[in-house]
DNA sequence: TTCACAGCGTTATATTTTTCACAATTTAAA
DNA sequence: TTTAAATTGTGAAAAATATAACGCTGTGAA
């Protein structure tokens, strides 16, 4: 298997969101390219060249088969078992992070939390044990956890981001403001807020066909 | 001038974010275009590429001087005023980000937020005046608003981005878990967290080299 | 049964983005 | 003064990504 774009597996989950709405909401059973394609910012040349990666067909006459077609994409995506995922930083953004998280995706559930703070360690936290961060590498070693975020101060977040992958963590999700030094083959995504509101703003003035 | 990509402008930022720090924390008046690179994750051809864009010019000795670039950056990124921003749906995630935001940028401020619950609206929160979602668009005319960020659940999010687009706003960071579909010439950026630790989840199996 | 058509899969083409590579420039040391 | 070393700015090459094009297939209407 040759290596795959961050782009394209992207834009595959998102089809795949779509899709769940198609089945679950509206109860479809086929769709076409066309239409993947506008409820998921893509074109349809596009939607038809992600899915050949895949090795999904659809048929000319009825398009694709969404739930066959979701199977796919979960072969393709999902892990084979559940996945626990770690979070660092139980502050205002990390607890609405793990409110929300868990039970909108099949396969990963953010199972460990750590933190510093005494009041926040130790506790059940939204169905989360969360630990003294002292505990990080034992924990994270134990569960086998391969994916993580990020949630501290920025001041915080390599020296974190350092243990997470000393423990065996593969890829990071990282919300703190700042662009962290890891080794290779590990796969690190920033979410900085400030920079994207900021490249928001720029291109609400200078930006006129997207 | 002719339209700069969206990955340009994000790594812009990125090298104001670090020189930054360069120059407040670290004291430094001058930077290579490697140190750069290293720092916010770019190659050094591609700082010295991205610069040339903005039409900063270092010195082989020196460098590049971190306070002209800085303002060069600034010119060419930042709005002239100071610039109001909406935010919609004050939950969890909401707060977080309202209390967590004003004051990181210089020139951007969330000035106004928006709720559909009673216990939201016409309160002050972290500064920010809030108001009730019907309300939203005489509001939003009135402070000339063209940035906002949508943080309510994904059921409502259209339709909100549709009266965003309405009062003029033309560039929206979304968080729900939905693509929004827009008019040519409004900017959208999506940050569905759950796609995205798919994504970094499916990376930390399959990834070699970054 | 035949025809027109809409849409798939895929190859080819175009565009965008990144990397390479090197002359030109500046400094500091010899 | 000259030389050596490092780094810039930028055209050219390469790589990655997106778009276009088109033969093929199955469907439904005539
Ligand atoms: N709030 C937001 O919407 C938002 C948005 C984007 C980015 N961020 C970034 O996310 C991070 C957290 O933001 P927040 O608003 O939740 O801040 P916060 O102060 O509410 O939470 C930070 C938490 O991290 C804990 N912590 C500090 N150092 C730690 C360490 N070494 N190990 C483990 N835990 C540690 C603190 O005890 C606290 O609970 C910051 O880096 C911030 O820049 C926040
Ligand atoms: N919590 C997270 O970390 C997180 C992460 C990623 C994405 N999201 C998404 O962000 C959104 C908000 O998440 P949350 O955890 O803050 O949820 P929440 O339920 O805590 O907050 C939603 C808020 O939106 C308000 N609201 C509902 N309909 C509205 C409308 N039509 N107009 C204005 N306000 C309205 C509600 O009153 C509530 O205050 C959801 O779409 C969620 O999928 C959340």
């Amino acid at each position: 298997m040759n290596k795959i774009s961050d782009k394209k597996i992207e834009r595959i989950i998102t089809y795949r969101r779509v899709l769940l709405r198609l089945d679950k909401q509206l109860g479809k059973t086929h769709v076409f390219s066309h239409q993947l394609a506008s409820s998921s910012g893509a074109s349809s040349a596009q939607v038809r060249r992600d899915l050949m990666e895949i090795g999904y067909t659809g048929s000319p006459a009825h398009g694709y088969e969404i739930r066959g077609l979701l199977d796919s994409i979960g072969e393709f995506i999902d892990p084979d078992q559940k996945e626990g995922i770690a979070l660092v930083g139980v502050g205002n953004l990390g607890r609405a992070i793990i409110d929300y998280f868990n039970g909108q995706s099949s396969k990963l559930e953010i199972v460990t939390v750590f933190d510093v703070n005494p009041d926040k360690i130790e506790r059940v936290i939204s169905g989360c044990r969360s630990y003294h961060v002292k505990d990080l590498k034992p924990v994270i070693i134990e569960k086998k956890i391969k994916t993580a975020v990020i949630t501290v101060p920025s001041g915080s977040a390599q020296s974190v981001a350092d243990e997470l992958i000393e423990a065996g963590v593969k890829g990071i999700l990282n919300y703190a403001p700042i662009t962290l030094t890891v080794p290779h083959g590990i796969y690190v995504e920033n979410r900085d807020m400030i920079t994207t509101l900021e490249k928001v703003s720029y291109f609400a003035k200078n930006n006129t066909n997207k």
